[in-house]
DNA sequence: ACAAAAGTGTAGCCATGGCTTCATTTTCGC
DNA sequence: GCGAAAATGAAGCCATGGCTACACTTTTGT
């Protein structure tokens, strides 16, 4: 039969549907986040920097841009930098402090820094609301 | 200039390509535990029960049964079930070994064990063996 | 035993996220 | 102020991982 026997192998079509669909926004928060970085640090965020940081080639930087526009996240007018929308701005927030969350959490553990840094780029991603909460509380009673 | 100011960003291009080579890894791993899974419990691993736990059509799961068989995971003949190879076994030993550290360490500081096993199948894929080897520390030290 | 149902395979489409190539526009250095 | 260098844009290719549609086996039920 080997058909119904759903037992035991519990709802998987959600567990990896949902790990599917982060993929997707996991593109748009890296970019955003990048940009934002830019913005913060070197005052303007240029598709060649952009590019240059991601490791990707500039039309792919493009790209996503023209993504990030679509979805409302930033503004950008053709031979000026990129900007973040209001919306952008409150993702690379979001983004960033789970980031620092997700690398605290990591370093509490034991996990030396610089794997934490380079695995928390991928895991953060997959974190949700509710695992955020409970590394913060984490944190926090360790502290 | 806003050109060579790399100094605060560090090396993000490592960071991000790392992450972004771990996807297509990732794949290869969910089929290949599922596949385990089903010839475990079922006994075996049928095109249309992958197809339906992995939550996607047959026929991509047929491709993705392709792509195992190329990289030497899976061997299947036309109409009969698919079957892991000896390296497929390997990882799916490695992959499910792992998945179970991460889910115990998730709950461990405090993750709920439903948004555990839910965030996990994301995270576990780009969980680097020293950070997997921080984890079981963290574990056996709290056991 | 054989028709219907279920499973499998194959072809071909779409979107995404990479890439190269080439044209165009800015910017820079002299 | 102008020519060269750098940045950007636009077009088009490739692989991947989804999908639908349709053809063909295999299994099953009566």
């Amino acid at each position: 039969m080997a058909a119904e026997d759903d037992t035991a192998l519990g709802d998987t079509v959600e567990r990896f549907s949902q790990a599917r669909s982060a993929q997707s926004q996991a593109l748009l928060e890296d970019y955003t986040e990048m940009i934002d970085d830019l913005l913060r640090e070197v005052g303007e965020a240029r598709i060649t920097d952009i590019a240059r940081h991601m490791g990707v080639t500039h039309p792919t930087a493009t790209k996503a841009v023209s993504r990030l526009k679509r979805e409302g996240l930033a503004q950008s007018r053709p031979y000026r930098g990129v900007f973040l929308t209001e919306a952008g701005l409150a993702m690379a927030e979001r983004v960033r402090a789970r980031h620092r969350v997700v690398v605290d959490l990591l370093v509490a553990v034991g996990v030396p820094a610089e794997a934490a840094e380079l695995d928390a780029e991928g895991i953060e991603h997959y974190v949700s609301d509710t695992t955020l909460a409970a590394f913060e509380a984490f944190l926090a009673a360790r502290r």
